[in-house]
DNA sequence: GATGAATGAGCGTTCATTCAT
DNA sequence: TATGAATGAACGCTCATTCAT
């Protein structure tokens, strides 16, 4: 008697979650191309040939773990509420930011991996952009709303310290205490965006 | 009539510059792994081999790209002077960055992509280092002497966005232009300074 | 209520001729070696392990697509009859072999490409012999009888002329139309017996 | 000091000219799916990724066996001449088209076995053409020259005899001596085409 | 009888590196 | 100094086959 869809859903869910998470670990670690589909495998505790029964190849388990970072990392913010930001929202929002940047390190450290090379994926590039571009507007409006006289500058230096601080966290996590970092980080777009 | 022992030295010198010019172009057009050393060989138009008279590996190839990368980019800047920076000369300062990232692409990117992977190369975090702790130094020197009341604050926020800036110039050119991003990052600072 | 066992063996045998015609499109269509279990269990709508209940190996499952093949394609023909063909009865023999030829393309296309490489499947040589000896008696003796001075030479060109109209058939049907082509061997068959 | 270029020509061609030899006596014997790019380096007493430094892919090498093949076979026979052929002439052509396939077994095994897998290259579909239309085109104008009632039939009677005789030779020799295998199919060309 | 997850050997191919010349 | 033929280990990937269920 064969094993149930059900049953053979449940293993292919497992097996597939296992290979992903190792992989994760990995590109995170070595890098995209210094890891081996072999590497994989082995720390997974499963054969080669395995890994291309659930992904059809090295590069569609990158695209997978792509896309399910953004979903993980993105998928239950919801950017827009009513389209409008007010300042604890604001606050709110950067520090929920910080926290899903603590929680998906490895997620973090693989896309920023792959910010220079994104003839990799072309899906990052996608993924990125729909994910970068309602922040952006987000920050704008919020930084029109308090009464900035250079919205677009204003917007350039808040999205650049955040993208930096993000990549001190990932690439260099002992060099800036990252609570103390978040608390600064904040405390400067405002001195950016006011008066 | 044989060369003179410094004609030999000059072929040398001007052949390895070669090699490493063009592995520069390489790694930073597609990355360190997918780029082969034939490939180098190849476009700078000499043998396979000669390329392991001039470097014992790919590898060392790669940390003198590094080296000399850190070197042509911040040999002939005196972070020192007199050890303190007015005003003018902060400003001074962070211009003199953007000009040499906008001078040495190539090289920012490679770092850029080096940076999530530094098991390719302990070279790179040391050379980092080295260049990046002289520079907080000065950047604290100042902040200090402005009479800031949180400095080291002021500090991560500062440098945050020096490197987030720098990011998007290398990986996303096309989104902030990048005259008016170093305008608005020098703005941003003495906000984030003063008051 | 439980099957019967005429009933479990009918199933058995539906199953295993799906199975082999499946198999033997396949071959046809792509090739021995590209064609994978996979893709005839798939294209049967089976699972891969069932293929192995009813085969013990891809080999034996050539082996009795083989069989099979010979088996449908000349089981019902009787060249003994009598043992002796009269000129009626051997041009309704080429007639018949080409009609089989038509109804069994993908069969002979398999046999074709096989031939080059027995040692996939030594079994073909034995059935190809088994097949192909009778014919060569059948021939020879209509030869003798029409009075030929040269039996064993007008065999030959014959069995080539065949054997060949047979090829063009299978791998280049677009050169010759088929029906003029059989119609034209028979005429030529007699000129080369006959005076 | 280096080798210089005329000795590296030597060295590839004598070394191309292994491989060749070896993969093509290596898939006329198997095939050339069953052949792998580790047996013919094996055979050929040299490391798997030296026949990579002469063919960029299996399917080049197979492709460059092909097109040598042809020329090797055909290279030198002059279709054309004055454009017809005389009797003797017919009865050359035939004699050296088996003494060709005699002295080029190999090949002759190999182009038959891709006859009927023709996906593999379609570069043989190609090389085959040229090759055929010529030689179809010699032979029609020859057997109308002789008065024939019916040119086109007869072509179709003598190149499938050909061919055929051809397959017996390649893929069963022990059936039919070659020599007197010759001589009957010239034989019989004529009864073909005349009265 | 029937499933498909799992294996492992082998495939075609690449590439850093060596070395005779 | 300079060449490129040669190596061998590893890569991404496929597939015939097995086996617990």
């Amino acid at each position: 008697m064969p094993r149930s869809p059900e049953q053979f859903d449940d293993i292919r869910k497992q097996k597939k979650e296992l290979i992903m998470e190792t992989a994760l670990e990995l590109f995170a670690e070595k890098g995209f191309h210094p890891t081996s589909m072999s590497m994989i495998a082995q720390r997974a505790g499963i054969s080669k040939g395995l890994t291309y029964n659930y992904f059809k190849s090295k590069k569609e388990l990158l695209d997978e773990l792509i896309s399910h970072g953004f979903n993980t990392i993105y998928g239950n913010l919801d950017f827009n509420r009513d389209g409008v930001l007010n300042e604890e929202e604001f606050v709110y929002f950067i520090h929920k930011n910080f926290q899903l940047l603590r929680e998906n390190l490895r997620h973090w450290k693989l896309f920023f991996s792959l910010l220079l090379q994104s003839e990799i994926s072309d899906y990052f590039t996608n993924e990125y952009q729909q994910f970068a571009e309602p922040m952006f507007k987000l920050f704008l409006d919020f930084i029109i709303n308090r009464g900035s006289t250079d919205p677009e500058g204003d917007l350039m230096a808040i999205a650049s310290m955040l993208e930096g601080a993000f990549l001190y966290v990932v690439a260099a996590p002992d060099i800036f205490p990252i609570d103390k970092l978040e608390e600064k980080i904040i405390k400067a777009c405002f001195k950016i965006i006011d008066k």
